[in-house]
RNA sequence: GUCCCAGUAGCUCAGUGGAUAGAGCGACCGCCUCCUAAGCGGUAGGCCACGGGUUCAACUCCCGUCUGGGACACCA
C-alpha cells in the first residue's frame, strides 16, 4: 500500500490487532468472524469524528454479542495500544455501535508534511504495481474526423490512463486502426470521385472534408487521377488514409490525448500472423469448420451465437481481427487488456469475452471491457447535429474550439461512462460555478494567489512550518481531513476504472478550500504582526494547490495560477 | 423475442452495504473600504420508478414489473 495515508492504515492495523487480542484473550468469543482487512469510514457528518467503523456491528452477529459491547471493549482495548492512543484524540461510541474516531492535531499534520515531501508523487501508490495493462482507445476509422462520439473516450481513456500509472501500473495506450476492409475501399473511391467529380458511391462518404482531401491528394499527385480503376481507388484510398489519420493525431494532441502505439489492422495480416493466432487458437480446441466457412465456438462460454472468422468465400471476417488483435496483445505480455466502447458495440462484450476464454485466458480478470454511453451537445437550448465539414455530428475539434480543450476534458471525464450524457455549450463557456471547471480552476488560482501575497509579506511557509496544534479551526480540519483522502481516491479510481472519481473529489475539495478562505484568514491583516498561525495557514495552503495540482494533472487538465 | 444501460430535488446529475440521501443550476434572502465575489452563508424543494427478497443495516446486492435509450449480420 501506499505510505501517503500512513495514519489511516496504522489505525486500522490498530483494531484489526485490538480485535485478535480480544479474541485471544476471550473477551470476544472465539467463534466470532473477523475480517482479514478493516477500511476505516469517513463519515459525512463531521460530528463523527474523522474516521469511523461499523465493524461491531458487522460482528454482532457470529459473536452473539451486542454491538455496543464489542464496540466498548474495543475502545478500551485500542485506548491501551500506546500508537493509536497518541494518533487519536477521541474515540466515541454512538448509535448502534459505530466506533468514532477523531485524529490528535499532530496526527493531521502528518498528512501535511507527507504531502510537501512528496509534491507532485503525492496520491501515487503501488497498488497496481507489476501489472501490465493494455488500454485501447478511441480506435476510430481513418475515413474521416474524429467526431462526437469518439470525444468521450478521447478524455476519459486518457485520464484513466493517468490513473492508472499512478497506482503503479505499467500501461500502454494504443489506438486501433481500421486500416483495411470495405470501408476503406468506399473511401478511397469516394475520394476519387470527388477528384474525378463524378458520382460517390451511394454507401460511400459525403461529408466536405472528401473533397478537401481530393483536393489536397491531387495537388501533389495528379496521377492518380488516370491510373487503372483499381489502383487509382487504392492510391486515393492510402493517400487520404495517410492525411486522415494524421489529422486524427493532431487533433488528439490539442486534446492533451496522447497514445504509446497506433495499431494497423492490416498488420494484423502480415507474415502470417493472423495463421499463427488461428493455430493457437485451433490447439485451444474451440475452432471448427461449417459450410466452407472457419468458425470459433464463442457459444462454449456464454455468447449468444458462434462467429465466422473466415467467411466462405475465403475473406477474412470483422471476428478475425478482433481474434487476432487479442492475441497480439496477450503476446506483447499484457496482463490487462482493457477496452473502452461505444453503446453501440455493447453487443461485442460477451464475443470478446468469449474469445478470452476460447483463448485460455480468464475473461474475468485478463480482459475488461468499459461501455461508454452517448454524449449529447447542447448549444442555444438545441441539440447540436450537424457539423458542415464531417457531413456527420460534431467533431472533436469544432468542441475544442466551441469550449476550450479544459472545460471540454473536465466535462467529459467528471461523469460515470455508464450514463449518458449531456454538454451545454453555453454552460461551458460561463464562468460561473455552474461550470465546474472554473470553480476547481479558481481554488488554485485563488491560492497561487494567496502564496504570491504571503511570499511579499515574508510569511514563511513550508515543511518547516506546518504547526499542526494551531490549526484547530474546524474548517482547517476539514481541508486537512479532505487532503489526506487523495491516495485512496486515487486507488478506487484505478481499482474501479472510474476516473470521474478524481473530478468528484476535485470538487469537493475545492468547496472545502472555499469555505476555509471564506472563515479563516491566512495573511496578516492592517498591520498585524506575521505569526506561525499565518504561517501554518499559508502552509495549508500551499498543501491544498498541491494536491489540487496532482488531482488536475490526472485529469489532463491545467492548473493556472491566475486567472 | 434476447441482451446492455438508465430511472434520485423543478432541471442537469453525484452517491465503492452504514448514522439526518448530496452538489450545481433554477426560486427566495443575505455577505466585498484589507489575502482573487470565477467566492461564501441561509431558506424552500425527496414514497431514491414500483413490488418482493437477502442483511444487524439497502438509493446501493438479488428476482420480478413498468418507463426511456441502445444493441442484436458469413457489415465494418
Amino acid at each position: 500500500m501506499s505510505s501517503d495515508s500512513g495514519i489511516q492504515e496504522v489505525i486500522e492495523a490498530g483494531i484489526l490487532r485490538a480485535l485478535s487480542d480480544l479474541t485471544s484473550s476471550g473477551a470476544i468469543p472465539a467463534s466470532t468472524q473477523i475480517p482479514h482487512e478493516i477500511t476505516l469510514e469517513r463519515p459525512k457528518n463531521r460530528d463523527h469524528g474523522d474516521y469511523a467503523t461499523s465493524i461491531a456491528l458487522a460482528l454482532a452477529k457470529s459473536s452473539g454479542l451486542p454491538p455496543r459491547d464489542i464496540a466498548t471493549l474495543l475502545k478500551g482495548a485500542l485506548q491501551a495500544d500506546g500508537e493509536i492512543s497518541v494518533a487519536l484524540s477521541a474515540i466515541d461510541i454512538a448509535g448502534p455501535g459505530f466506533l468514532n474516531l477523531t485524529l490528535a492535531r499532530a496526527s493531521q499534520g502528518g498528512v501535511l508534511s507527507t504531502i510537501l515531501n512528496r509534491g507532485a508523487d503525492f496520491g501515487k501508490s503501488s497498488t497496481l504495481a507489476g501489472v501490465k495493462i493494455n488500454l485501447e482507445f478511441v480506435s476510430a476509422n481513418p475515413t474521416g474526423p474524429l467526431h462526437l462520439g469518439h470525444t468521450r473516450w478521447a478524455a476519459v481513456g486518457d485520464a484513466l490512463g493517468r490513473v492508472l500509472s499512478a497506482a503503479g501500473a505499467d500501461v500502454t495506450r494504443e489506438f486501433y486502426v481500421n486500416d483495411r476492409g470495405v470501408q476503406m475501399d468506399l473511401f478511397g473511391e469516394s475520394i476519387r470521385a470527388a477528384a474525378l467529380g463524378i458520382a460517390r458511391p451511394e454507401s460511400g462518404y459525403h461529408g466536405a472534408y472528401i473533397d478537401d482531401l481530393a483536393k489536397l491528394i491531387v495537388a501533389s499527385n495528379p496521377e492518380f487521377k488516370t491510373l487503372e480503376l483499381n489502383e487509382s481507388i487504392e492510391a486515393f484510398r492510402d493517400a487520404g488514409y495517410a492525411l486522415q489519420l494524421a489529422d486524427q493525431k493532431r487533433v488528439l494532441g490539442e486534446m492533451n490525448t496522447h497514445f504509446d502505439i497506433w495499431f494497423s489492422e492490416r498488420s494484423l495480416y502480415e507474415e502470417n500472423f493472423f495463421n499463427h493466432c488461428l493455430d493457437r487458437l485451433k490447439k485451444e480446441g474451440h475452432v471448427f469448420e461449417l459450410d466452407g466457412a472457419v468458425w470459433l465456438r464463442t457459444t462454449d462460454f456464454g455468447d449468444d451465437k458462434d462467429r465466422v472468422m473466415i467467411k466462405s468465400d475465403g475473406s477474412f471476417a470483422y471476428f478475425a481481427s478482433d481474434s487476432a488483435y487479442y492475441i497480439s496483445k496477450r503476446e506483447r505480455g499484457f496482463d490487462v487488456l482493457i477496452y473502452m466502447l461505444g453503446a453501440d458495440h455493447h453487443g461485442y462484450v460477451h464475443r470478446l469475452k468469449a474469445l478470452a476464454s476460447c483463448a485460455g485466458d480468464d475473461p474475468t480478470k485478463n480482459i475488461d471491457i468499459l461501455i461508454g454511453q452517448l454524449v449529447k451537445i447542447l448549444e442555444n437550448g438545441e441539440e447540436l447535429k450537424l457539423s458542415k465539414r464531417a457531413g456527420t455530428i460534431i467533431t472533436l475539434e469544432e468542441l475544442i474550439e466551441k469550449v476550450g480543450v479544459d472545460a471540454a476534458r473536465y466535462t467529459l471525464i467528471r461523469y460515470p461512462v455508464d450514463t449518458p450524457m449531456v454538454m451545454d455549450v453555453d454552460v461551458l463557456r460561463s464562468r460561473t460555478n455552474e461550470n465546474p471547471v472554473y470553480y476547481v480552476q479558481y481554488a488554485h488560482a485563488r491560492i497561487c494567489g494567496v502564496l504570491r501575497n504571503a511570499t511579499d509579506l515574508g510569511i514563511a511557509y513550508g515543511v518547516d512550518q506546518i504547526h499542526p496544534e494551531l490549526l484547530e479551526h474546524e474548517r482547517e480540519r476539514e481541508l486537512i481531513g479532505a487532503l489526506g483522502e487523495f491516495p485512496r481516491i486515487v486507488a478506487s479510481a484505478a481499482e474501479l476504472r472510474e476516473p470521474h472519481r478524481i473530478a468528484r473529489y476535485l470538487e469537493e475539495l475545492a468547496g472545502v478550500y472555499h469555505r476555509f478562505y471564506a472563515d479563516c484568514r491566512v495573511l496578516p491583516l492592517g498591520d498585524e504582526q506575521p505569526s506561525s498561525l499565518h504561517s501554518a495557514r499559508a502552509t495549508l495552503c500551499r498543501s491544498t494547490a498541491q494536491v489540487i495540482a496532482n488531482s488536475l494533472a490526472m485529469l489532463g487538465v491545467s492548473a493556472p495560477e491566475k486567472m
